[in-house]
DNA sequence: CTAGGATCTCCAGTCATTGTAGGTTCAAGG
DNA sequence: CCTTGAACCTACAATGACTGGAGATCCTAG
């Protein structure tokens, strides 16, 4: 097949989206769905590998599909004016903003737990001790994390 | 009643966790399972606020909720060496540390363009193009982050 | 005794995928 | 033309860490 098509493994290997997380877009409406071949399946051109690669570099920007959606909309409209996109952008930066900040108050806590931590036994760990402690006087700041961000380790 | 024991509402409060929250930590085998009342209701003493205290502390941290199961199984065992609480904490550490460098690109990546949006249209919003640009040529950094990684706005 | 707030269990939903099972299609080699 | 086997299809379950709701039961103050 010279036709230009491309088969969803292609364009996987193309945007480097998995060809599960590509049906799923299309699944909730993220992209417009593909063409299907006489034998049902999907074949793309390269409009879609320009979404894809669009969603893509988003999604590595950290904006959530919601939001790429309204970009994606967005940039269908050239003739609109921009507020909109800039507004996106920037709300999303004060996010980032904030996280780093909160990730670097953890990080600050974490390394004086791990610095004090004498290599003895448990009872006398500070890393035990320091996220035992109640009253939370250890932590030089209040500014933790909201417990719903989703986290990991 | 003024035997000592907390209800769950009770325990929340003090904690911080919300009802379900604690629910779902005894569901997980989290927490050690608390008395039942004679109309079957949850009846916490102290030790379960030591212990929610921890979880809460440990998340708010970052840790998730399998860290946190060792670090509490850790926690109860005084006598051993806390090498292991210290490797979890510095794995941690080394986790919370990746994460700020890519926030950190990712920060600047989304400050350049929100500072060359000029405020005009669609066709010429350098948010749009950025995010549109296949080869990632307007990057700093390919330090990018995980795709798998949870994140929001 | 009654009202109402708190609690109970069970189940579904969130977000952004990933993985699996079981069946179909495609393209190349014999 | 026929057979392989990789790639594809749909549908559904699972992840992590909760959150929320429905509908029933309990507890306590008035």
């Amino acid at each position: 097949m010279s036709t230009g098509e491309l088969a969803i493994g292609e364009l996987a290997r193309r945007s480097g989206c998995k060809v599960q997380t590509i049906r799923y877009y299309e699944q909730i409406g993220l992209i417009t769905p593909a063409r299907r071949s006489s034998g049902n399946q999907r074949r793309y051109d390269v409009r879609h590998a320009d979404q894809l690669a669009f969603i893509r570099h988003s999604r590595e920007l950290g904006f959530s599909l919601e939001a790429i959606r309204d970009l994606l909309a967005l940039s269908g409209q050239p003739d609109r004016p921009c507020a909109d996109a800039d507004r996106i952008a920037r709300r999303h930066l004060r996010d980032i903003d904030r996280r780093l900040h909160q990730l670097a108050a953890l990080k600050a806590e974490l390394e004086r737990m791990v610095v004090q931590c004498s290599g003895g036994v448990i009872a006398d760990c500070r890393v035990i001790e320091v996220l035992s402690d109640h009253s939370h006087a250890h932590c030089l700041s209040g500014d933790h994390r909201d417990p719903h961000e989703p986290f990991a380790t």
